[in-house]
DNA sequence: TCTACATACATAAGAAAATTATGTATGTAG
DNA sequence: CTACATACATAATTTTCTTATGTATGTAGA
């Protein structure tokens, strides 16, 4: 029901971090969390891929140690994206701790 | 990445009220969070007829003012899959509240 | 040296879950 | 008699995720 999330996070760490390279936010995420979110390679990949795609991100590569890294930077763009997915992310998750939190109703 | 979540949300609303109907589901998400969702007949039907093939809930019809209504009642494995439910969707809220409320990184 | 594991990217096949579009049928209000 | 609310249901499609692979390099240990 909540679609989007795994953008929203990426998005989100790319706002407070700058720049970072895709195995670096599944570490990162796993860090975090204490390893309770694990992304996939599968699914973290084409997430950025259509991020990029829809002009939310764009990369640039570097070699470090011999290893190709494909860094990932907000655009303009992607600035207003992480805010608008935010606030909708918010509010959904507020209406459903509301939902989850439920008292017993009393008849 | 939250899987489950409309069924859930339907478990949690059988623990609350003994007995509801489909259409009465809707009403009720709807009523309390006050339109912000709205669950679609075609995403409702198949949950319910999945929890109830899982042996999470059973039915029974009753016919009002002419018009059938099938009921949804929690089983007993039903009880126990709501808390287990519950517990996993909020620690995956927690998780994803710490994830979105990220203080930048000072360097 | 060879093996295992971590780092680093990527895609394809399949499953799961939701949206959108229909369809049936009855009651009520104008 | 028309429109809307109530009440259920399914089919087609889309979206998103998991699982399974595949390539390639660096490092640590036996």
């Amino acid at each position: 029901m909540l679609k989007g999330t795994l953008q929203t996070i990426i998005l989100k760490l790319l706002e407070d971090n700058n720049r970072m390279y895709g195995y670096e936010i599944t570490q990162k995420v796993k860090e975090l969390t204490t390893g309770e979110i694990m992304l996939t390679e599968g699914a973290l990949y084409p997430a950025l891929h259509k991020l990029e795609a829809d002009g939310s991100l764009e990369t640039f590569t570097e070699v470090v140690d011999g290893r190709a890294r494909k860094y990932y930077r907000l655009t303009e763009q992607g600035g207003d994206e992480v805010k608008s997915k935010l606030s909708e992310a918010q509010a959904f998750i507020d209406q459903l701790q509301l939902l989850l939190n439920l008292k017993p109703i009393v008849k």
